[in-house]
Order: C-alpha cells, then sequence, then structure tokens
DNA sequence: TAATAAATGTCGTTT
DNA sequence: AAACGACGTTTATTA
C-alpha cells in the first residue's frame, strides 16, 4: 500500500502485481509526477497524426514527470509508440484489463496501452539536475570560425552572425581579406544540394541590399551527391571543415586564451 | 544467484544490488540477449560523430536484445544519449564504480555509463513477435491523390496543392474530366459537419475570384454524424477514401514506378 | 554499401 | 501558436 499521507519511497517496485495494486500504483506515480516503468503483455493503439496498432506482446512503457510516454519493444532504439512531452493520462481498469491512455488535447492525439498482464511495475523519484553538454555540433562550428577565422581562409574577417535575412539566418557573414563580402553557411555534416541552395538563398536575398559582388562559402565536412554540381552551377565555393577541428579549437582555447587566431597561422583540416 | 546451467526466470529484479550483483546480472542479461533496465547515480559520456558530457544524475539506462541502449533523464521522448542497435557492449568494474560501455567499431563511436550507484537492475525476457500497422496521415492522402488522381475519381487533374485562400488551404485543386474547377478537402476520420462547412469556406473564398462553377469533393473514410445532410444541403460530394489505401498506393509506387495511374483504371476504396 | 527521402520525426528558437 | 532549421537526427528504400 502507498500511503497517501507518507512520502513514499524513492523506488517502488511491484512484481507481477495483480490489477487494482497495479492501478493504484500507477495513478500514484503518474500524479506523485516520478518516472514510471510499467512492463505487461499489452496491445497498443494510436491515433493522432496517423493512427497505429500494435497486437498483444510483451513491452516496456516508460512515463516520465513531463508526461511524456513510450513504448518499448525488445528492437530498435525508437520505441513503437509515444506521446510527447505533456499528455494528459488515464487509468482504468475494464474487463480484466489495465488501460491506459495517454492524450493531447490539443493536437488530439492519444495513445492507448491495454495491458492483459502486468510483469511489473517501477516507480522511481529520480534526482537529476545536471547539465547536458555537447560538443562538435554546428554551433560550435560557428564559435570556433569565429574564434579563429583563419580556419575559413587566410585574411577572412567577421562581420556579425545570425544576421537575419528574408528566408532565414546567414551563420557568419564577413570580408575576405580583399574586403569582398562573404555569406558563410555552416553544416556539421556532409552538405547536401540543399544545403548549397540555402546559400544560394541567403546571398540573393542580401544581394538585393547590397548588389555588390558577394561570396559565398559552404563550411562542411564533405559534400553530398549533386552538391558539387549545384556549387559550380551557383558559383558558390566550398571549404572542407570538420566538426572535430572546430572543437578541438574551441577546447583549446580554454587553456591558452584567446591568442589562437594571432600565433597560428596554418591550416588543420 | 543467476545460474548459468538453468534456464533464469523470465524476470529478474535486484534492488539495491552491490557492485559485483549488479556486474553479474548485467552480463548475464546481455549475454543471453535479454531486455536490460538499469537505474541508477552516473555519469554519461559519448564520443564520436559529435561528444558529449552529462555529469552525475540519476537516470534510466534501457538496453535491447538487439543491442540498443539508451539513456533517459527524468524529461523528454528522445534519450539523453543513445547507441544504435548493432552494439557491443563491455561491463567492469573500477575503482568502486561501475562502467557500461556500448561501443559500435565501424562507426568509431562509444557510449559510456559510469554509475556511482545501482538503484535497480531488471533483466526481463519479452515475447514479443506482433506486427506493427501504422496507417497513413492526412499528408500522405494528399500525396496519393496527387500520385494517382483516380483515386477521387477517373479524369481528375490536380492543378496545385495546398492553394492558400481567405480562410486556409485548400488541400488539392484541380478540374474533372469536363474542366470543371475542383476543390478537394481531405480527412484521414470520418468526416464531420464541421469539415464540411470547412470544404463550403474554401469554395467560397475561391468562387469570389473565379465566380464560375466549382465542385466541392470531401475526401475521407466515412461520414460522421449530420455530415451526409450538410453535405447535400450545400451541394457537396463525398469521396469516401480510406488513409490505408492511400498509404498502399504510396508504398507501391515505390516498387512498380509512376506507372500506376496510368495501368489502373479502376477504383478501390 | 552508399545515397535518398520520409518521419506521428523531436527539439529548440524566433516571429 | 506557427514556422524554420538543426539533429550524434533515425529509419527504410533503392541503386
Amino acid at each position: 500500500m502507498i500511503g497517501a499521507t507518507e512520502k513514499p519511497p524513492r523506488l517502488v517496485v511491484l512484481e507481477h502485481p495483480d490489477n487494482e495494486r497495479a492501478l493504484e500504483a500507477i495513478k500514484d506515480a503518474i500524479s506523485k509526477k516520478r518516472t514510471l516503468i510499467v512492463a505487461g503483455r499489452c496491445r497498443v493503439n494510436y491515433e493522432g497524426r496517423a493512427s497505429s496498432k500494435l497486437e498483444e506482446g510483451e513491452r516496456i512503457v516508460l512515463i516520465k514527470p513531463d508526461g511524456s510516454a513510450q513504448v518499448h519493444r525488445t528492437r530498435d532504439h525508437a520505441p513503437v509508440n509515444w506521446q510527447p512531452p505533456g499528455s494528459l493520462f488515464r487509468t482504468r481498469l475494464n474487463e480484466g484489463e489495465l488501460i491506459l491512455r495517454a492524450f493531447r488535447r490539443k493536437e488530439n492525439e492519444v495513445l492507448e496501452v491495454i495491458f492483459k498482464e502486468i510483469l511489473l511495475i517501477v516507480s522511481l523519484d529520480l534526482i537529476d539536475t545536471a547539465t547536458f553538454y555537447l560538443y562538435a555540433s554546428e554551433e560550435d562550428m560557428q564559435k570556433a570560425i569565429l574564434l579563429r577565422p583563419s580556419l575559413l581562409e587566410e585574411g577572412f574577417k567577421p562581420i556579425t552572425s545570425e544576421r537575419p535575412v528574408e528566408p532565414g539566418f546567414i551563420d557568419i557573414l564577413g570580408r575576405d581579406k580583399f574586403g569582398v563580402l562573404t555569406v558563410v553557411e555552416i553544416k556539421r555534416n556532409p552538405a547536401t544540394k540543399e544545403a548549397v541552395l540555402q546559400l544560394n538563398r541567403y546571398i540573393q536575398a542580401f544581394v538585393k541590399d547590397e548588389r555588390s559582388k558577394v561570396r559565398g562559402i559552404l563550411v562542411a565536412p564533405g559534400l553530398a551527391k549533386g552538391a558539387q554540381e549545384a556549387l559550380a552551377a551557383l558559383g558558390l565555393e566550398v571549404k572542407l571543415l570538420s566538426p572535430q577541428v572546430c572543437a578541438e579549437t574551441l577546447s583549446r582555447r580554454k587553456k591558452t586564451g584567446q591568442l589562437l587566431d594571432f600565433i597560428d597561422d596554418g591550416e588543420k583540416v
């Protein structure tokens, strides 16, 4: 029995509970915004942007305090069915089955898990306040070029980053060593034809304002199919640069300060 | 103790195990390709296409028989770190910590979870052979009709899709076999009276511009209460079409090319 | 195996 | 609230 007045333990485990105990534990965990794991034999229905049906089988359901839900099968990284954060939950017994519904009113989406048999219920009060750090993202590549413009090319001088233009934002705008305006678009993956077109749109929008000559440089670790042709056709350029090198540049800065761009005159790719 | 000779139980649960028991249970579960859940206080490192760092906190790790791994925090549908199916695992104790590594050799990617404290281990032998069925979204229905206009009716020729009009967007605009302008509104669920009114609004807004005769066709798998009457009252039409049939049309296209509309002259609903 | 397109993409940001 | 772009996108399909 999970007391209403007592503080519940950080970890509650029920093996092979009957439906009544399971219902109580699930309602308790969700209402107290605990993390909930339910393993059991169930079928799953989803109705919303699409609809899906999954017949009976044993799966794991994970419900988080933020109101997200996911149903995992024995394979695949991604859940077979899910509901994003902010979902509402309704649990009830019906003719010997335990029915768990996660729904989002606005989006008109419903996820329904109908348990024939509950193998396990785990209710956890997880404490996790740590920050997640991701390195070598596209953002890091941008930071690295701004910190050390020679990563792009000798003599490049950034003017602004994230400059708004008609269709979006120019990653980096600057001038090359001859003073020519240069639009830089950064990709952390091999650049696709779409990326080239994106860069071109930015330049087009920009040229309207400036109507002077503008260079366009695509920064990426490589080129996907069709990108080379698109670049040539549009008269744009590419600078091969890996996210890893950018991440290294940033981490080295932390140790040696911001002098690198003045000291280092070599190119590393 | 989990015997090597005996068949292990379908469900093994260890609450607050010491490191040795935890190590044994984890190795056993992974080697026997069981589904494994580990909850505990840990830090997480990832090194591969990018790199990431997550300091100490309580999380849930889910490892599946297919060699996929994911680390879940208390929020978000998506795992904070993961490793796709086919990963290899190495578990060991080191200075009072339990270290779980999931790596992919070819991709040179490593996920490392370092447990300071194990709250719970669950090792499951899940049985799940069911097939997952996903039925098409409304967007797929639109695509299917554009691909094979005869799904709507013989001789229909689409002009545009998502054409903006006063109240929103016309799903598909086209001409029937007599050249009469036709507005198509698609619903993936049984169409309600509201859907009929929506179609009517689009037509009204459209007639202002064109002031020629315009047909309105509601595409839906069925009609909800009151929809039939509304259609009749407004002089609009309905074409019954299920998302499933659209999905089939789209998947068949991939196999047989885009010739279907020329070959197929029958209607399937 | 590599390239391409779709996804109930998810998730953040900005208008 | 809606739109846009990035993502360690993932995933399936096809050449």
